[in-house]
DNA sequence: AAGCAATTCTAACATTGGTCAATAGACCGG
DNA sequence: CCGGTCTATTGACCAATGTTAGAATTGCTT
């Protein structure tokens, strides 16, 4: 793949390695396997806040693989948005549009972002070649599916701020299995809107509820960061389990 | 596969057959696909209402297909039940089973059904020969996901009549896809506590909720039965876009 | 027909969350 | 530094939903 620097201000920290994605794909791979899975991916760029990278319902020729950021999965309905899911680097955001061929929702950058692109033409190559790759990458897109199960059971489950409190539980636990969580904070460009659109509240109850977490001494969020001393007792309040996130099979694949 | 009539009351109104499957799997099969189709699947067998057939956190060797009833995906939380999913028959339940190994859900039979069952050691061997049949299936567990992202959106948009109008919206749809529906009505056993459950409220709301559908002659719901003489009107209610069921892939596959 | 259990329905009250209006703070370009 | 825009915050009021209690209905069993 081309791992050119690119030039324009984002440090490239976290260069595109076989492990950093494997450490996403949950499964071990082999040599050859891995050699592909770097093949696969090119044409890095990057992308401001806001930038619609797929729109609902076209057909699209290749996927998205995050490099850097964060990307939202956004439906809209009559002038009003949902954020239907959240990725972090190392997520394959639309692998399922390569199978679907169009997706039921746009792709939307949030904050400044580092992509890379996989060729449909290629992932076929790979799915009729190599089944444990194939069978690696159908195992990312599952991994999607109970994040939304999570979800939905967050959405019936939690009022407002125990929606958010688990929304940063996760992503601090998603970062974690990449190698990218902090200690005593988690830096994301969201704005209270944003939360408000992915906890299905609205923008003021969306602070009510920051303000709370923050009352509460549970976490204090300013512009979408989060500081917290403990984030044990956050999890615990979100009332967190990981174990939808599959982190075990980073370390022995699935068989 | 064993297409021996079961003999203890429900009729075996559908068989099991290549069309039938491919119905949901929403691919164009080859003859020989098909017959693999056919070959994955025995062990037909039926269940009364309310068996839990896969535990959450269990390691399963084989994944279920429904034939007949509904199923219902649930996670518990300190007594409170959750309901992330339901089944249509021509489902594949639980075949994220086979990659993720430990389901991070129950899988529960929603009155009387009849399932049969795929050995993972089978699809093991579809995984690694038939990489359009091993398409077909990723393919059934990304239109799994695309109805997860559904009921995500529905829970952050819709107050809990829209929901329940769009729950059955969607079954109607998901039974006319595999040609089960009926004009005028949808008989489920659901109760409204099951109701409740699928849409994130209190039984007691679902209850009120029921009620106001009745009051608008949207729809009329007696023990999980509905009953409407205007199908459109229903779905226009509950703002049904059936996009996401990805239906037209059912006639010409993705490719 | 009687009785029991599950389900549905109703009413009163408490809490959560939505809407509107207005203000304050942060960031940005000139 | 100023003004403008986006974001965050607050208060008042109203609608949606939860909770509790109890009554009515249905289906099933004896």
């Amino acid at each position: 793949m081309m791992l050119r620097q690119s030039d324009n201000g984002m440090r490239n920290r976290y260069p595109l390695t076989g492990e950093f994605l494997a450490g996403r794909l949950r499964n071990e791979l082999g040599e050859e396997d891995l050699a592909r899975l770097e093949e696969l991916v090119d044409d890095v760029r990057e992308h401001d806040d806001g930038v619609t990278l797929v729109k609902a319902g076209e057909r699209a020729e290749r996927s998205i693989l995050l490099l850097d950021g964060f990307i939202f999965r956004t439906v809209h309905d009559n002038d009003r948005r949902f954020i239907v899911g959240v990725h972090v680097p190392g997520d394959f955001v639309d692998l399922h549009g390569f199978a679907l061929k169009r997706l039921d929702h746009n792709v939307v950058s949030a904050g400044r972002i580092r992509i890379g692109h996989a060729e449909h033409s290629k992932l076929e190559d790979v799915l009729r070649n190599r089944p444990t790759l194939a069978r690696a990458l159908w195992f990312a897109t599952l991994l999607d599916a109970a994040i939304h199960r999570k979800w939905i059971q967050i959405l019936e489950q939690l009022d407002a701020p125990h929606r958010i409190a688990h929304l940063y539980a996760e992503l601090h636990t998603r970062l974690e299995l990449i190698g990218r969580s902090v200690p005593r904070a988690l830096r994301t460009p969201f704005t209270q809107n944003d939360l408000a659109d992915m906890c299905g509240v609205s923008a003021i109850h969306a602070n009510r509820a920051v303000g709370k977490l923050r009352d509460l001494g549970i976490g204090e969020i300013r512009r979408g960061d989060l500081y917290t001393n403990d984030w044990n007792a956050l999890k615990a309040f979100a009332q967190f389990d990981p174990s939808y996130l599959y982190g075990e099979a980073v370390k022995g694949g699935p068989r």
